[in-house]
Parts: C-alpha cells; structure tokens; sequence
DNA sequence: GCATTCTGTGACGGTTCGGTGACAGAGGTC
DNA sequence: GACCTCTGTCACCGAACCGTCACAGAATGC
C-alpha cells in the first residue's frame, strides 16, 4: 500500500538530541517523521511535504517559535497541518499567546511520551478524520478507495494502480500545490528512486484518463512548482 | 466449517488481560475474533476485514471510546457493523451519550459471559440476517449459506468447498475490493500458510463455474489491489 | 527579439501482473 | 484397491503497466 497513509509529523526543534528523541518515539509510534531545525527549513518542509501534525518547540534560533507558527500558519498547505506548540514553561500567558497565533494545541515540558503521542494523534483525528475508507469528494470527481473506483460526473474511469494513487493524493488536500518530489515519496514511496520526470508522465496519462470522457483539465500545473488538483 | 460464515467480532480494549478474555469466551462461544488495543488499529481491522459486531471499551486510552465510536460509523464498513460499547460507569448520561454517537448497543462492567454473548447474538442477528440462513443475493446470483447452494438467474451451479466460500466472502460486501491477504485469511483462515497466487487459481475456478451457463463474468480484477464481485 | 528553462507527450524496451492448463498429492467413497 | 473430487503449486503466455528518453512546444528571463 501506498506510503500516503502513514501520517506525516514534523518536529521543528534546534537541538539535535531532541529531534532525535521524538523522531524515534513518533516512528515507533508508527508515524512518518520529518524533521527541521529552525523556522526556515520547516516552512520548506511544509510546502514539500505537506505533514499532518507539526510539533513546534517555542525557543527557537533567530525566529521564535511564535513568529514560525505564524508564518506556517499563513503559508498555504501549512494551514492544513495542527500545530502544536512544545515549551519549557508552564506559563498560561505563553500558552495563551501561543493559541492566539494560530497553533491548535500546547504542550509543556517535562511530558511523557504518552502524553505526547495523545496529542499528536488527537489533533492528526482533527485535521485527517479518519481517511481511510472515506470516499473523496472533489468537484465532478468522486474516488472510492474501497471499491477502487474513480467516477466523474458519474461516469467510469479507468485509472491503471500508479495514477489511481496519485489521484487519491491529490485529492486529499485539493488545490494545494505537490512538487514532485513530494508526489514521488507519497506515491511510490520514499525508499524508491525513480525520476522525477516520471511524475510529469504519469500525470499526463491521468489527465488523459480523466478527460477521455470530455471535460476540463482538473490538474494544474504550476510551472517551477509542481501540480495541484482543483 | 466455512469461514466465511462465521461471524467476526472486533475487540477494541487497550488492556490486554481483557482482550484475551473477551477473546477466550466469544471464541469458545463458536465466533471468530479480531482484536485492537486503540481507536487507531480498530480503524485498520474494520478496513481490512469488516466485522460484523464491534465490542468497543469506552475507556480507551488517548482517544475516547465516544469518539472512535463516531470514526467506525463514518467509515465505510463499519457502518455495517454493529457496535457495542462496555462500559465501567453505568451512568445513565453515558449511555445516552453513547447511544446518541452511533453505538448499537451498550453493555455496563460487571457483566456475565452469557449476557455479553447474548448482546452480541442480538446484534449479530440484525445486522446480519444471513446468519438465519438468509440468503446473499447480489445482482442474478443467490446463495443460500444454510443449503450450501448456489444459483445464477435460478440455476443451480456445482461450486467446490472453497469456491463456495470465496463466492460467500465476496457476496457479502459486493462492489468492495478485497486484496489477495484479505481473502486468504477470510476464506482459508489466518493461520494456513498458503501462496497468495492461490486465491488467483480458485478466482479463475470460481468464475468459469459462475459463467458455466453463459451470462457475464461478474468478479472485478482490479490490477496490482484485488478482486470485487459486482 | 533571443536564449534558456521547463513541461507535454509519443515511442519503446523491460518488467510485472494476472489467467490458465497441467499435474501430483490428499482425502473420501464405493 | 480403484475411482473420483478437490486442492495447491508451478510454468508459461499475453496483456497491462512502468520508467526513461527524445523532441517539440510553451513559458520565462533578459
């Protein structure tokens, strides 16, 4: 089965050892984990990768963890991910500050990797309702991924395995922009390598599919960027 | 004894003494049993196998029982089965909360085996009725589980042992796709170490018998997921 | 305008996947 | 024992699918 399944968690965090430690914790958990050390990197990696869940330590290097949680929030494909804010102080005032800036949930040190996972997961049910089974519902398009069918306006298509994964993807977050790299990892999976340029050409042949019964291009391409499905 | 015809039951509880014991009884009792320690892997099991009765703990950990209850019934499959929260608490409010979210049924700790396989026949009963020696009917096909038999437009076809309880395994959520493992370990039983190319073999015996009096081929291969009856 | 970069797509070789006939073994019946 | 049915595995073939490339055309930058 595709990798897409496997919720992706992003731990922004300047202290290697930290990193390391919820990294491990959250994949033994049976996450996907990305990591990012400081607010640039992880706004990268939101628009690359588009994660579920970030987790968000409050001290950062240079840009404090308010002023990244802003941004990620502004940043498209960011606002589609729960935030939550990690911080060594208990003070209600951070907390408060910090839900006012847009994160969706606070955590304070010292907390147990239980606790930890709780959230993560609450807040993943939040933002990711129970994907798997769930029919997805975009414009004239209609995919089912327990019956494996795709329909547009009611009609039947036929979408060989790689397309009908890569429509699935699209699907979950529409008119958010995938480079293809992201695809590839969601798609084919992260240990695979194949070109990128492959994406291109499977994206052709969906587009081929999805029109071979007439109607307009759903896919768009965003030139320097990747595509989107709108 | 057919697989197939036996009715699964899905244990969600985190403790694992419970789950052993529930597991225990409602085997003893002639049922098949599947179990999950959290709302996450309940998800996965109802998926994948479809249960008929879910036995859900109300006191999960990290995510309530309320609100898994809520994900099972708006996940396809699970809205075909029944569920049955057990309860510490017999408070009234619960149960109503319980009942409100989507449960079938609710059943409060202490109680004896009897009552809880009693809850679980019930509920078997209405929510597959084919257990009475109902039949399946999909499209032109009908199969009688209590007769053993099997017609197509009112004609009696010869299936074999196996072929008969692919066919049932398949009638009872038609248009779904079941991938190779799946059928393996609902029609041949998960312990039994069989190829996977198996299931290919009995598919293709399976439909030459359906077809053996003319009419289409009404099983679905969807290339690189599985099969579906339509 | 021109040069450059990026994207769409047809073609092609190679691979994987699924259908099926053949076969040997297990088990049951007479 | 002599049949018969059913089963799981294998080998083979054809079809579907995949990834790459080359080239043309579009978009962009200067």
């Amino acid at each position: 089965m595709s990798r897409s399944d496997t919720p992706l968690v992003l731990v922004v965090d300047d202290e290697p050892a930290q990193r390391a430690l919820l990294s491990y914790n959250l994949e033994a958990a049976g996450f996907r984990v990305a990591t990012a050390s400081d607010g640039e990197e992880a706004l990268l990696v939101v628009s690359e990768e588009a994660p579920d869940v970030i987790l968000l330590d409050w001290m950062l290097p240079r840009v404090s963890g308010i002023e990244v949680c802003r941004q990620l929030k502004a940043q498209r494909g960011g606002a589609d991910a729960a935030i939550i804010m990690v911080s060594a102080r208990s003070d209600e005032s951070d907390r408060v500050r910090g839900l006012e800036t847009g994160a969706d949930d606070y955590i304070t040190k010292p907390y147990s990797v239980n606790e930890l996972l709780a959230r993560v997961r609450a807040n993943l049910r939040r933002v990711r309702p129970a994907r798997a089974g769930q029919v997805l519902d975009v414009g004239d398009l209609t995919l089912d991924p327990e019956a494996h069918r795709v329909h547009r306006s009611g009609a039947e298509l036929h979408l060989g395995p790689t397309e009908f994964r890569l429509l699935s993807a699209l699907m979950e977050k529409p008119g958010r922009v995938w480079t293809r790299e992201a695809l590839l990892d969601r798609v084919w999976g992260r240990d695979i390598y194949v070109d990128t340029r492959t994406v291109d050409v499977h994206i052709g042949r969906l587009r081929k599919a999805l029109m071979a019964q007439g109607g307009d291009d759903p896919i768009r391409t965003v030139r320097g960027a990747g595509y989107s499905l709108d």
